[in-house]
DNA sequence: GCCAACGTTGGC
DNA sequence: GCCAACGTTGGC
């Protein structure tokens, strides 16, 4: 089992938006970064997953999520009318893919990014790190269990 | 709104 | 293949 993160803008697509899915679930496309892209095709039906809001005054992981399906082709690549249409994808070669994303329950409280910096032992988490920008990324199983844990903890 | 960091594009 | 120009991300 594996552990990721995954960020979105709230004003766009919130943790909430997820949890009121029919089976909380939805598809999780639109990713076109390619190092993303190979992070989306890794992910394991069952692999857990951390729910980030970015672009927002404090930005936090607000809840937690599960693969429910694995990478399968992006069909918004196709579509001429998505924001994700890329002209050089052909059916039959896709270039990119998306996963399905179950919302499994929101954290007890937000873990803010600054309280993320400031705990021990999540410092060299990948979305800490300088310049970073990637939308998806993985999660160390000791980080994971650590921000789970913060969550529980009152501040 | 600013701007650093990074990815992509395209001319050569 | 190099690299300048440009676009995007996302924290602050």
């Amino acid at each position: 089992m594996r552990y990721w993160l995954i960020k979105s803008e709230p004003s766009e697509y919130s943790f909430d938006d997820l949890l009121r899915e029919p089976g909380s679930t939805a598809r999780w496309d639109g990713v076109r970064n390619y190092q993303a892209r190979n992070y989306l095709r890794q992910m394991r039906r069952g692999d857990r997953v951390l729910f980030y809001h970015s672009s927002i005054p404090a930005p936090a992981i607000v809840g937690l999520a599960t693969v429910a399906a694995e990478a399968y082709p992006d069909p918004t690549q196709y579509d001429e009318a998505s924001e994700g249409h890329d002209p050089k994808a052909r059916p039959g070669q896709p270039r990119w893919f998306a996963v399905d994303i179950r919302a499994d329950a929101a954290l007890a409280r937000p873990i803010t990014r600054g309280e993320l910096r400031t705990a021990r032992g999540l410092a060299s988490m990948a979305l800490l790190q300088r310049g970073q920008r990637l939308s998806v990324m993985p999660i160390a199983a000791a980080e994971w269990r650590r921000i789970v844990a913060l969550a529980t903890e009152s501040r």
